[in-house]
DNA sequence: ACTGCCTACTAACGCAAATAGTATAAGGGG
DNA sequence: CCCCTTATACTATTTGCGTTAGTAGGCAGT
């Protein structure tokens, strides 16, 4: 599907993170707080994920504000069934995948699958 | 964690499908056939990959012999852990992923649940 | 010794992301 | 009305990684 860059990904975790449009500045301001990256480049990497689809962005006076096109757990859950699907042997990878999980997690995961498909009282007829 | 690259990816899957330590003849007469790519080049994508842990070699008369240091399996689960790692909400994310499976994924990820963690039995006390 | 195959070394090419400078326009305050 | 600040548009360079492969050299079997 694509993964971010380097400075992609920070840029999209504070979109996500704020939950509002945000103006160049806004991300551009709070991003990198060792070495932040020159306005411009916050720009041109807003405007790339624009034109890439990840962003829409409105007017506000003479500035655009940015928004996620994908909420980030639709992404994220799109990464997963990506990685999923490129394996043929989904049986295993799931099995993996379910160990490697911890107690927290696993409980999450089953409380998704309970909401999702409600099963079946436990009767073995 | 990284993702393979374009020439990458078929060459680690022909090597997991293979399943046994393959030379790089092996693996460069079976990839692409429309466009084989030169031998030498795959024994490049080879040596990269071993350098980067992703492949073991071991001597066969003055051939290497390559073979991938993680199944398949354990490579996708590592992979869809990462993308969920990345994300905050992970109730969210979860919920997401579950409802975007099919039926017949969602019955192989219950049964991986239950094998993993056997439900205790439904009981309110 | 000759002929293949295999490896080691080297290097170029392409692409996408990261980086940012410069030019330009608009708006506000003096 | 002019200047300063700030935002955008345009342009370009840099960088890193993967892809691609040529060339040289060695070993083995005929």
């Amino acid at each position: 599907m694509h993964q971010f860059g380097e400075l992609e990904a920070p840029i999209m975790d504070r979109l996500w993170e704020l939950g509002r449009p945000a103006l160049v500045r806004e991300v551009a301001d709070t991003l990198r707080p060792d070495r932040p990256p020159a306005y411009t480049t916050v720009m041109t990497v807003l405007e790339n994920l624009y034109r890439k689809g990840w962003l829409r962005r409105e007017r506000d006076g003479r500035a655009w504000r940015y928004t996620p096109t994908r909420s980030r757990s639709d992404y994220t859950a799109a990464l997963m069934q990506e990685a999923l699907d490129a394996n043929p042997d989904r049986r295993t990878a799931l099995a993996h995948f379910v160990l490697q999980l911890g107690p927290h997690d696993a409980a999450l995961l089953q409380q998704a699958l309970d909401q999702a498909r409600p099963r079946p009282e436990t009767d073995g007829s």
